[in-house]
DNA sequence: TTGATACACATACATATGTAGTAGTATTAA
DNA sequence: TTAATACTACTACATATGTATGTGTATCAA
């Protein structure tokens, strides 16, 4: 359940399971820039570990290339990162905040929609 | 001036500094909760590589131990922080948010102040 | 003045992570 | 059928980080 924590490089590769479906680290590896890629090994290794971790699983063979699959799910993996960043802001959404806006990637519609979900969340916490 | 990245660690005894002004290593170490305090040495290392980093430098000596202070400004490495993170969703903000609405942190008057905050930055920019 | 105590500095070590090489086996194209 | 190619599994290694020990020196209280 409790999903441990990935790095950087495994939570690239898990971005692409979630979004291209199951893959051979072949394909894992192809996915990345021609320039900048990681050797395949690279890949494999981190892989293996992801595996260790329990994050993905092998689900079936293509000649003898195994398939890996994700098996953590993106909201969980994506949610503790954002936790892992709030701790160190001692659990104060307000810096982070601050620090989105400077750096110019929240925009206005985005704030609408937190509005919004904040109020429907607030909603249902009412009801309960 | 590119502040190097900080550990868990290395920025829970630059909040220490940043908050209780210039202090010695002994003096920040007193700072973490009896339960759970790091070894004399462990802060004693970490600040050695703050220094090392320039986040922190010694500034005078109290009988012979040094005291140090924060170099390295706190919005500085807050906002590299946030924008790791960010660099994780593809600098999309969107997904953040809603990660910070569902840990239950972020307040309405947290998006009130944020929406204030983005319409006068959007403003400053327009006048520019 | 001297013994206890605090501090500095160097060194060590385990784990996590990014990175990759190598040896051996399976697959496939000619 | 066999040589080239792909893939697996294992091993290796540097850096970052949390953690700490050991040794020696400086300071201070009695």
């Amino acid at each position: 359940m409790t999903l441990p924590r990935l790095s950087k490089l495994e939570l690239r590769i898990m971005r692409i399971l979630w979004k291209q479906g199951d893959l051979s680290i072949r394909e894992v590896q192809e996915t990345f820039p021609r320039r900048n890629r990681p050797a395949y090994t690279t890949i494999q290794t981190t892989i293996y570990r992801l595996e260790g971790k329990g994050a993905v699983e092998r689900i079936r063979k293509i000649g003898n290339a195994h398939i890996f699959t994700a098996v953590a799910s993106r909201s969980e993996a994506e949610r503790r990162l954002v936790d892992d960043l709030l701790s160190l802001f001692d659990g104060h959404s307000q810096p982070v905040m601050s620090y989105l806006i400077e750096s110019g990637s929240l925009t206005l519609d985005d704030i609408k929609e937190a509005e919004a979900a904040l109020r429907k969340a607030a909603e249902r916490k009412a009801r309960k």
